[in-house]
RNA sequence: GGCCCCGUAGCUCAGUGGAUAGAGCAACAGCCUUCUAAGCUGUGGGUCACACGUUCGAAUCGUGUCGGGGUCACCA
C-alpha cells in the first residue's frame, strides 16, 4: 500500500469514528505538501468542511489529533494552514521503507492479473524505409507493452507488415522499368532503402506523366487516372491478387531486401514482436468476412460490384470494402486480423499504436466488428500520437523530405561520441566498451527525447540542432546512475546489508525528500499504465535524477558524519539507482555502469 | 462545412478541481584538491489564446470565439 492510500484509509477511519459517518476517498483530497509549506502529505477539507458543518480548523485539528493517537507510527505530526492539513510522514515508516525495498529489484512491478493483451505496434509498409515518426511509434508501442507487463498484465508485442497493395507494386513496377536488375548487392544499399528509392522514383515518373497529359489538355483528375504508369500499376496488383507466376517471385524478393533492412533497424532501436503478421495473408480472412457480411446482409453490393457497409446510424459514412474488380483495401485486412488475434491468442483486450491520422478509421474498423456481430469490439483500443514534424513542415516521404530513422540514429551514437571524447573521462574504456557506452548514450538520448512528450501530442524536430543531451534528457538520467555505481564501486557494497545501525539515524530533509519520491514510483508505474503513456514514467526519472543530484551533491556519502549516515546515504543511492534503471527499462533505455 | 486533437516563460515541455503555476534549454552570476561539473546553487523571464459560465476555489470542468493540426479516399 503505498502512502497516500494509507492515509486515505487513515482519514476514512478517523471521520468515521469522530463523527461516525462512512466517507470514500471520492470526499477529499491528497496531495503532495508544496515546498513552501512544512510537511510531506496535505488533505485539503473544503468538501469536508461543507459536508460536516464544522470550521476548517476544528475539522483538521481533531483529524490531526486522531492519527497522531491512532496512526503514530505512521504519522509523526501535523499543521493547519486555512483548510489544509498537512502531515508529516514519520521518519520510522520512510526508513523502513527504504530498509524493505532497497534492494528489491522487481520495486514497482505488481503481480500477475492474469489479463491478456496484445499490442501491435510498428506495422511497417515494405515500399520505404523507416523514418523518424516510426521511431515514435516504435518506442511508444514497446513502452506500452513493457509498462503494461510490469503492471501484471500478460502481453503479445506484434506487428502487422503491411507487405501488399498498391503501394508495394509502385515499387516493383519502378523497379522493373528502371532498375536494370540492379540488387541492394549490387549498389551496395541497405535494402530498405534500395527499395524506397524505387518509391520515390515511381512519383517522379507518374508526376512527369501527368504533367505531359495536362500539357495535352487532359483535366488533371484523369491525368492522374490515365498515367500509363498508374494504369500498369493497377494491373499489377489485380495480377498479384490473382498470384500471376513470375510477380509473386518479383514480390517476394523484393519484399525479401526490405525485411532485411528492416531486421538491421530494429535490431538496432531494441524493437521485438512475439507474432508478426503478413497483410498479403489476413486480406483474405478480410475478404471472408466482407463475403459473409454481404450474405447476412450487414454490407451491400453497388452496381460495379465494389462492396460497401453504411456506417450512417453511428454517425459515420458509408465505407467502402472491396473494390469494384474485387481487389481489398487497406481495412479489408484489418477486419480479417481482429477476430484472428482475439480467439488465437484468448485477449482481453487489443491495442493499436497507430498514428492520430488513422483515429477515423480505427472507429470505422470497431463498427464494423460490432455490426459483423463480434463480441470484442469494445475491447479494440487505439493508442494514438501527433506526428513527428520537422521546422520545415512535414515529412513526406513520396517527396524524399523525411528524416531517416537509420540516419537519425547513426547521428545520435556520433553526438554521443563526439560529447564523450570531450569530456576525456573515458580514457580507460576498450574500443568495445567505448562502442557499447555511445550506443547506450545516443539511443537513451533519442528514445527519451520521443518518449518525454505526452503521445497525443504532436512534435515538431529540428533536424539543424542535435537532440540535447544536458538536462531533461536521457544521458542526464543514465548519468545519474553510472555516478551512483561509481560511489559503489568506490566505497564498496560491504555495508549495504546492515540496517541496523542507519534506522536510528534522523533524517535530513533532503534525504527524506529522496525517500518520498522514491515511494511515489509504484504509483506512477500505475499511472502510466491506466493512461497507456511512457512520458510519465519519463518525466518521472528525470525529476528522481534531478532530486538525487542535488542529494549527491549537497550530502555526499564520503563526508557522512558517522558510519551510520554513510550507510544510510548508500542505501538511499542504491535504491535511486535501482529505481532509475527499473524506470528506465520501460522506455527501453539502458544504464551504464561508467561514462 | 461536420467530427476529433492541440494552444502554459523567447524555445521544448510538465502540471487536468486546491495554497504564491513548475522544469529543461537559451541569458546572466557563482561553484571542480572532495563518491563523475553530461552536474549543483542563484537571478531575470507568465493576461496559462480570449470571453462568459459552474464552484468556497478554475491552467484544469462547461459553452462560445480565435489560432494551429488531423480527418471525412476505390492511398496505406
Amino acid at each position: 500500500m503505498s502512502f497516500t492510500h494509507l492515509i486515505q484509509s487513515a482519514v476514512i477511519k478517523s471521520l468515521e469514528e469522530l463523527y461516525g459517518q462512512q466517507f470514500s476517498d471520492k470526499d477529499f483530497q491528497i496531495n503532495e505538501t508544496k515546498p513552501e509549506f512544512e510537511g510531506d502529505y496535505s488533505i485539503v477539507l473544503f468538501a469536508l468542511v461543507k459536508k460536516l458543518k464544522l470550521s476548517p480548523q476544528i475539522l483538521a485539528k481533531n483529524i490531526g489529533d486522531y492519527l497522531l493517537q491512532y496512526s503514530a507510527d505512521f504519522i509523526s505530526g501535523y499543521n493547519v494552514i486555512k483548510a489544509f492539513l498537512n502531515l508529516h510522514i514519520s521518519e520510522q515508516t520512510l526508513q523502513t521503507f527504504l530498509a524493505k525495498n532497497y534492494n528489491d529489484v522487481c520495486f514497482g512491478k505488481k503481480q500477475l492479473n492474469h489479463k491478456k493483451v496484445m499490442v501491435e505496434y510498428s506495422s511497417p509498409n515494405t515500399n520505404k524505409p523507416l523514418h523518424l515518426g516510426h521511431l515514435r511509434n516504435n518506442f511508444l508501442g514497446w513502452s506500452v507493452a513493457e509498462i503494461l507487463k510490469a503492471n501484471g498484465y500478460e502481453v503479445y508485442k506484434s506487428s502487422i507488415v503491411n507487405d501488399r497493395g498498391i503501394h508495394i507494386c509502385k515499387s516493383m513496377i519502378a523497379w522493373e522499368e528502371f532498375g536494370n536488375g540492379a540488387t541492394p548487392e549490387s549498389t551496395h544499399t541497405k535494402g530498405d532503402h534500395f527499395v524506397g528509392d524505387y518509391y520515390v522514383k515511381f512519383n517522379d515518373e507518374y508526376k512527369k506523366e501527368i504533367k505531359e497529359l495536362v500539357d495535352a489538355g487532359t483535366p488533371e483528375k484523369e491525368a492522374e487516372k490515365e498515367a500509363p504508369i498508374m494504369k500498369k500499376t493497377q494491373q499489377m496488383l489485380l495480377d498479384w491478387e490473382h498470384g500471376k507466376p513470375g510477380l509473386m517471385e518479383l514480390w517476394n524478393k523484393m519484399n525479401g531486401w526490405v525485411y532485411k533492412g528492416f531486421d538491421e533497424t530494429y535490431k538496432r532501436i531494441g524493437s521485438d514482436f512475439d507474432k508478426t503478421f503478413y497483410e498479403s495473408q489476413t486480406y483474405i480472412l478480410g475478404k471472408e468476412f466482407v463475403k459473409k457480411g454481404l450474405e447476412d446482409g450487414s454490407f451491400y453490393e453497388k452496381d460495379d460490384g465494389s462492396v460497401w457497409i453504411d456506417l450512417s446510424d453511428v454517425g459515420l459514412d458509408e465505407k467502402l470494402l472491396l473494390r469494384g474488380d474485387g481487389t481489398s483495401v487497406y481495412i479489408t485486412q484489418d477486419i480479417g486480423l481482429v477476430k484472428q488475434k482475439f480467439e488465437q491468442y484468448q485477449l482481453d483486450e487489443s491495442l493499436y499504436v497507430i498514428g492520430d491520422e488513422q483515429i477515423h478509421h480505427m472507429k470505422v474498423l470497431k463498427e464494423i466488428v460490432r455490426k459483423l456481430g463480434m463480441p470484442f469490439a469494445d475491447n479494440i483500443l487505439h493508442v494514438s500520437y501527433g506526428m513527428v514534424e520537422l521546422t520545415t513542415g512535414k515529412m513526406k516521404s513520396r517527396e524524399g523530405t523525411v528524416v531517416d530513422a537509420d540516419d537519425i540514429v547513426d547521428e545520435m551514437i556520433a553526438t554521443a561520441r563526439h560529447h564523450t571524447e570531450e569530456l576525456g573521462k573515458v580514457k580507460d574504456f576498450t574500443e568495445d566498451e567505448l562502442r557499447e557506452l555511445y550506443e547506450t548514450l545516443g539511443m537513451g538520448a533519442m528514445k527519451f527525447y520521443l518518449l518525454r512528450v505526452d503521445p497525443k501530442k504532436r512534435m515538431v524536430f529540428n533536424p539543424e540542432e542535435s537532440i540535447d543531451f544536458h538536462g531533461f534528457t536521457g544521458p542526464f538520467i543514465q548519468y545519474t546512475y553510472a555516478r551512483i555505481q561509481s560511489i559503489l564501486r568506490k566505497i564498496g557494497e560491504q555495508d549495504t546489508n546492515d540496517k541496523t545501525q542507519w534506522t536510528k539515524e534522523k533524517l535530513l530533509p533532503l534525504e527524506r525528500q529522496v525517500i518520498l519520491f522514491l515511494e511515489k514510483y509504484e504509483n506512477t508505474v500505475t499511472q502510466a499504465a491506466e493512461e497507456l503513456n511512457p512520458s510519465v514514467i519519463a518525466n518521472y526519472a528525470f525529476h528522481l535524477a534531478k532530486t538525487f543530484n542535488s542529494f549527491y551533491v549537497e550530502l555526499s556519502v564520503a563526508n557522512a558524519e558517522s558510519e551510520a549516515k554513510r550507510s544510510l546515504r548508500l542505501h538511499i543511492s542504491v535504491m535511486t539507482a535501482t529505481v532509475i534503471k527499473s524506470a528506465l527499462q520501460l522506455l527501453g533505455i539502458a544504464v551504464p555502469e561508467r561514462m
